[in-house]
DNA sequence: ATTTCGACGCTAGG
DNA sequence: CCTAGCGTCGA
């Protein structure tokens, strides 16, 4: 039924049958015609109405014990009701602003009465609610809601493959369900074709929901879904919901000097280089070092691209270099300057909105659990300053230094402030405890007065901690993350900047001094060829088809994907979990307030 | 002639 | 290992 037309009985009438409601399937329908459900979701046009199939009978839903198998596609209850309800407000009349009074009301019930709510984008779909609804539907109401989203669970059950839409996430779910079930026709309150197509939809929402929330259970996956990435739709709906101040001037103050300062380098690299070339291009660039300078006859064997197989212009190369030319470490000042232009000053200046700037949060994006961000990515802000040489022309020739730190660009709320709480070398920590070796144990039970990679450096190679140098801690360091990528001995020679050979042997002298480790990774590796796939601390799996593979190329990576997935997926869980913990201490709270944003390892 | 798109390379975060 | 994002380059 559409709610414009009802009386005030009627009115009553469907409130009472909301409060009584089992589950909840909802979808917002656009202004150009299409919904959450279509496959193109279309993000530039705005928020038209919601539709609700409006369960009063379920089977079984959701809960961990109760894992009955027995749902049957047949019943679709005729008592179910199909309601649209209209955001939008062109007009303002009198009549408008009692609608959407009434259609808040509705949708504060259907949160406040803890009955399931099934959208695909459920995130989406509540940011929606508090946009539009944030008079009446505060984040608190939000952070009380049930919410179920089967794109989610489709992901639990294999993070790797994302599914792009509703129709492929239908397509997927039904041609392995052997009963195709006919489709009801007790949707005749919608004249519009329109919205009775989305009503089968919706329908079909629900019966995937259901079929994925078994395979969840089946498969051991329900608590981490229900306890964890269930709570965290609302937490990310509330985050996007939240925007951050900017300071714009200071952005536009520095992208200038930073265009300065790229002409001067560029000026530079083509006065040594003997010739004008672009200096964003790696192919050009590496024309001027290795055919003209020939600079790969004068060092150790450069490199190769990984798909070319031409000589690579990376960071680790012109490090090589730097001693041989000039132009190497023109081209590292200049790629650094860039990126801090193009990425942190300039991409966030193209991402405000007056003034303000709030992420997009991708629960689904990644195949390790982690999550991921864009419009920024607010994970990937650079963390340590840079130093930017700033020519005066004006008053004189004096040079200034000027440091920016990208992170400072962000200000927090007057009277409030930004609160940063990482978690201290986790997936070191996690390395430790999966493996229980004693000696990297041991590294975690004193207070940490020294720094981590430093202790380690020292116990690892024997020598007391004063004596570790720079170099050490940082070759200890790489090594632990070499450990934990799953790198090979050419990854982590690449990493190093040493031979292949120097690198095997650091990580048999590593092997040897922590055992466990090895074990540790020989028995995660040797499982997942049993199983089939890899199983984080929480309970989240990774299936990995190659790991039997004859080819060895991809065996040996799905082997490194299945201990890194063990270590960084654990870490996720971990995260998330504080993420869930801090977030209800929050709500509950009265005197806390809601101004949080929750990086993945960090929070601001 | 000009725009668009995918493949590729590089680098920030973890 | 796994992200986002910026940039070439050729079709």
């Amino acid at each position: 039924c559409d709610i414009r037309n009802l009386g005030y009985e009627e009115k009553r009438e469907l409130l009472a049958t909301i409060k009584q409601a089992r589950a909840f399937i909802t979808a917002m329908v656009f202004q150009d015609g299409s919904s959450q459900l279509n496959s193109e979701q279309v993000l530039t046009s705005s928020v038209k109405g919601i539709v609700v199939l409006v369960k009063s009978q379920t089977k079984c839903l959701c809960s961990p014990s109760n894992s009955s198998p027995a749902y049957t596609w047949d019943a679709c209850n005729q008592n179910d009701k199909l309601i649209y309800l209209k955001t939008e407000w062109s007009a303002l009349w009198k009549q408008e602003d009692t609608h959407k009074k009434y259609v808040g009301q509705i949708l504060f019930q259907m949160l406040h009465c803890k009955v399931p709510v099934i959208c695909f984008n459920a995130k989406d779909f509540l940011r929606t609610l508090l946009a539009v609804y944030g008079s009446e539907i505060s984040w608190k109401q939000v952070a009380d809601s049930v919410v179920l989203d089967p794109r989610i669970a489709a992901w639990l059950i294999n993070p790797s493959d994302t599914v792009p839409s509703f129709e492929c996430l239908i397509q997927k779910y039904f041609e392995k369900s052997f009963s195709m079930r006919k489709v009801s026709t007790n949707t005749g309150f919608l004249r519009n074709a329109l919205y009775q197509n989305v009503g089968l939809h919706l329908e079909k929402l629900y019966n995937a929901m259901m079929d994925l929330a078994h395979d969840l259970q089946v498969q051991g996956l329900w608590k981490v879904f229900c306890t964890l990435e269930l709570p965290l739709i609302k937490i990310l709906a509330v985050m996007e919901t939240h925007k951050i101040h900017v300071n714009k001037q200071e952005l536009k103050k520095t992208s200038e000097i930073l265009g300065m300062r790229l002409k001067e380098l560029e000026q530079e690299a083509h006065q040594v280089a003997g010739e004008q070339f672009l200096v964003t291009s790696s192919s050009q660039l590496r024309e001027v070092l290795f055919e003209k300078l020939k600079l790969h006859t004068l060092c150790e064997k450069i490199p190769k691209t990984e798909i070319q197989q031409v000589e690579s212009t990376s960071e680790a190369v012109l490090n090589k270099l730097q001693d041989l030319h000039p132009l190497p470490k023109i081209i590292l000042e200049y790629r650094q300057v860039h990126k801090i232009k193009s990425t942190y000053v300039d991409g966030l200046l193209t991402c405000m909105k007056k003034g303000f700037i709030s992420s997009t949060w991708n629960q689904t994006g990644t195949a390790t659990g982690r999550l991921s961000a864009k419009h920024p990515n607010i994970q990937g802000i650079s963390k340590h300053p840079v130093r930017i040489i700033k020519k005066q022309y004006i008053k004189g020739k004096e040079e200034e230094i000027i440091t920016i730190s990208p992170r400072t660009f962000f200000v927090s709320n007057k009277g409030y402030t930004f609160l940063a709480a990482d978690f201290s070398h986790i997936e070191l920590r996690i390395l430790a405890d999966l493996s229980s070796d004693p000696e990297l144990l041991k590294l975690f039970q004193e207070p940490e007065t020294t720094d981590i990679f430093t202790t380690l450096a020292s116990q690892w190679k024997g020598i007391p901690s004063e004596q570790v140098k720079q170099a050490d801690r940082e070759q200890a360091k790489r090594m632990v993350y070499s450990v934990v990528y799953g790198a090979g001995k050419e990854r982590l020679a690449e990493c190093l900047g040493t031979t292949t050979l120097q690198a095997s042997q650091f990580i048999d002298s590593f092997m040897q001094k922590y055992k466990k480790v090895h074990e540790f990774t020989k028995m995660t590796i040797e499982q997942c060829r049993n199983k089939g796939y890899v199983v984080s601390i929480m309970g989240r799996k990774r299936p990995l088809a190659n790991i039997n593979a004859q080819d060895y190329k991809l065996r040996t990576q799905a082997e490194r994907q299945a201990v890194n997935f063990v270590v960084q997926g654990s870490a996720a869980d971990l995260c998330k979990m504080a993420m869930v913990e801090i977030f209800t201490s929050v709500v509950i709270s009265p005197t806390l307030t809601a101004r949080l944003v929750i990086n993945d390892y960090k929070m601001f």
